[in-house]
DNA sequence: ACCTGAACACCGTTCAAGT
DNA sequence: ACCTGAACACCGTTCAAGT
């Protein structure tokens, strides 16, 4: 006869990092315990090190599903909606803050350090969006020529450091709409504000 | 007779953030134990209770210190040098980020969000250099008019953002110098690089 | 007022042992 | 191959007790 719990036949994996997730929502991650997660699967205290050989390995692989979904998101954002640049631009962007507001603790796990190759390769690849916006905006003229990756690692600060500053408090909820927007804005153009002349891309 | 050790005569409390500031360089704040400080400084680890009543107190009181460092160093970038605008704000933005470099474990705790409003009260001080550029800038019409707050906020923003992705570890020290110096000059001018027509500031 | 010592509940990690 | 149970060393927190 089986067991009513057959040992999770096989998907303990994944059964622990779904549980993390939830935890990390609503406990941050100073709430996040092996053990906790164990219990919460109904599995003994040391039955996850057979998947996850320490703690900081639960940490990475939650860092990299991170990654993966924020990879998603900010393409999925750049897919619906119109070309137009700017708004596409914007769409990107508040996809990424969206995230980060949303699972504060997951991406300060993802942004953490600690990490291993992997977590650096999904975290690359997760920003492949960005990468080919700036592609497109530079075969748009819109952004000046040179390394696409120094454009790219600008934006992309101004972009964390508003999630960052929003998950510190520092930024109230109200704030970050048309902070996003502005930023992009100021991004793009620079904060003499110059009217909008010669900005009519193709 | 005086005992050789005399209860830290009540400085107990400046020696323990002493010793956690020492603790934060080199194991980060997950190795950062009360119990430890309590060892490293001579005392039972329950003493530290009379003066921080549970970790996060004393975790505050090591941000507060941080914001104070923080906004000092800042000041005194801004006070060395010439009084041009643009290389003032880049020495301002530099102390900002080697600041976050060099005590990457403390900038962490400064930022971690679980604060009291002492914590809150010490940020906003810290940033008052920032916000005295950006009225000087708006004085000296680099700046457009308009809430000197929301643009402080973006500059925030991007030099935070650097110094969080550095300490992430995606972005090389080698890197770090060269991307505040464009990341400035972006936030002045936008992406388009426009010649530098206009912008012989008084 | 300030500190000690023992106690409690919780960790992560390790390892022999089970099936 | 995968999981259990006991054990170890370490936490933060609490509280009666010392001086």
């Amino acid at each position: 006869m089986k067991l009513s719990r057959p040992y999770h036949h096989g998907n303990l994996r994944q059964a622990l990092l779904d549980q993390a997730m939830i935890a990390l929502r609503d406990g941050g991650i100073d709430e996040l315990s092996l053990r906790e997660l164990a219990r919460a699967v109904g599995v003994s205290h040391a039955a996850p090190r057979r998947h996850f050989p320490d703690r900081q390995a639960l940490l990475d692989a939650l860092a990299i599903e991170g990654f993966a979904r924020l990879g998603a998101d900010m393409r999925d954002a750049v897919a619906s909606g119109d070309r137009e640049f700017e708004p596409t631009l914007q769409r990107c962007a508040h996809a990424y803050v969206t995230f980060a507001t949303t699972d504060a603790a997951l991406i300060e796990v993802m942004f953490a350090g600690k990490h291993t190759e992997n977590v650096d390769e999904a975290a690359a690849l997760s920003f492949a969006p960005i990468l080919e916006l700036i592609l497109r905006g530079q075969a748009e003229h819109i952004f000046e020529d040179g390394d696409p990756e120094r454009i790219g690692l600008m934006l992309l600060s101004v972009i964390h450091g508003i999630a960052s500053l929003r998950s510190a408090g520092m930024i109230g909820p109200d704030q970050l709409e048309w902070l996003v927007d502005d930023a992009i804005v100021n991004f793009l153009r620079g904060t003499r504000a110059v009217a909008t002349e010669g900005v009519d891309v193709a």
